[in-house]
DNA sequence: CCGCATCCCATGTGATACTG
DNA sequence: CAGTATCACATGGGATGCGG
């Protein structure tokens, strides 16, 4: 497998070498939102084949940037602190590839983790801090994010069901479903005010208007 | 080929079915320096066979990262805008990978590209603007750069021979000649003093003193 | 069920040779 | 100079099996 180097000594070529195969960094993706097991990171990547799953984990284990965990009964993946400085990698692949995704494809899904990770991508923190704490819960097709917002900061976390929360928070609280459009809001191709005529977005509860602040808060360029 | 799509609809995903195949990223690293002939990026490239850098460039010209240009009597590969603002991408990968760089393997090499980068990417611009205006001529092993600093800009170009340069800078001047120790220097791992007194770096001309501004200049953590 | 290991085949990659 | 052609091999994809 020496045939598989670069031969390059080089930051860009090395790093290549430890996270350029394929999946590679798709299980990176997922695990920075948090640990997961074996079959969480399969069921956030349904195309994978399990012995690439299998060979990846090794591989990024051996290579220091992810290690195995007890997780309360089974074992579980979670990222390294080298591992975790992979985030502004992450994030700056997301943030060119947005530009490059186009309308979804038959057949492409979005997970819960990779949601959570545009999520960040787009999260504009400049912007956020001077607009007030405000809880999102957004309803994607089948899995709902819960998105705090308080000054610079973004916390995102799943949650089950919307349901009475409203009057939960004290800070300002609105919930919405949506789907793949949720992108062009992000985009800036669709405004809060069009995306909620259009039914692109449905307000369930709280605050229609902070639709507009998401916007704000949530941006990225596209083409 | 729909097998070797992920499948997912999301812009890390897409991005890594754009720039993820082999070779591809470093093909982008020594574009991002400048346009670039096929036979300078076989070059720069040594270990590519000569099938799969056709089949990269075509690839990543049919995705719009790159485009053909003519080149005085010839052609040559150029990034598109769209190729251009993979620069933060690379620059966080060289970033993350300079840490795991450890010592160079027997056969590993260092291009005037894969240098160029990594100058670019352990710039600090913060440090720079509050520094005057310097150039840095560094004879790396077999190739020269130099880099102009002035204010937080940073200009790397190569040069052929250093000569009897110092005096045709008004602004702060120092050459050396070095080689893969200059990115213990970067990294902190050396001071400027024990470089010398190790003959790690050797000046040619100009002041020695500005070695020490050049490790503040550009710097990296390392593991 | 979870966490893989095995098998088989398609495709991608690498080395070398060769051509417009 | 700027690639194509060919072939051997390594890796990835998909289905299936299997122990704890």
């Amino acid at each position: 497998m020496a045939a598989r180097e670069y031969g390059q000594f080089d930051g860009i070529a090395t790093a290549v070498e430890l996270i350029g195969e394929r999946w590679a960094l798709l299980i990176v993706r997922d695990l920075l939102v948090g640990p997961r097991r074996y079959s969480d990171l399969k069921l956030g990547l349904p195309k994978i084949p399990t012995n690439v799953l299998s060979a990846r984990l090794k591989e990024l284990q051996s290579s220091g940037i992810i290690e195995r965990i007890p997780l309360h009964h089974g074992l579980a993946y979670r990222l390294t602190s080298f591992g975790q400085q992979l985030e502004d990698v992450v994030l700056s692949l997301g943030r060119w590839g947005f530009q490059a995704l186009g309308e979804p494809k038959p057949g492409e899904i979005i997970t819960p983790d990779s949601m959570a990770m545009t999520f960040r991508t787009a999260f504009q923190p400049a912007i956020a801090r001077l607009l007030p704490a405000t809880t999102y819960d957004a309803q994607i097709t089948d899995f709902g994010l819960r998105l705090q917002v308080y000054s610079d900061q973004l916390e995102v976390e799943p949650f089950e069901s919307v349901s009475k929360r409203q009057s939960e928070f004290d800070s300002p609280y609105v919930s919405f479903v949506t789907d793949t459009d949720i992108h062009k809001l992000i985009a800036g191709e669709l405004s809060a005010t069009n995306a909620l005529s259009s039914r692109s977005i449905k307000i369930l509860s709280g605050d229609q208007s902070l639709l507009q602040r998401f916007a704000q808060t949530f941006h990225l360029e596209a083409a």
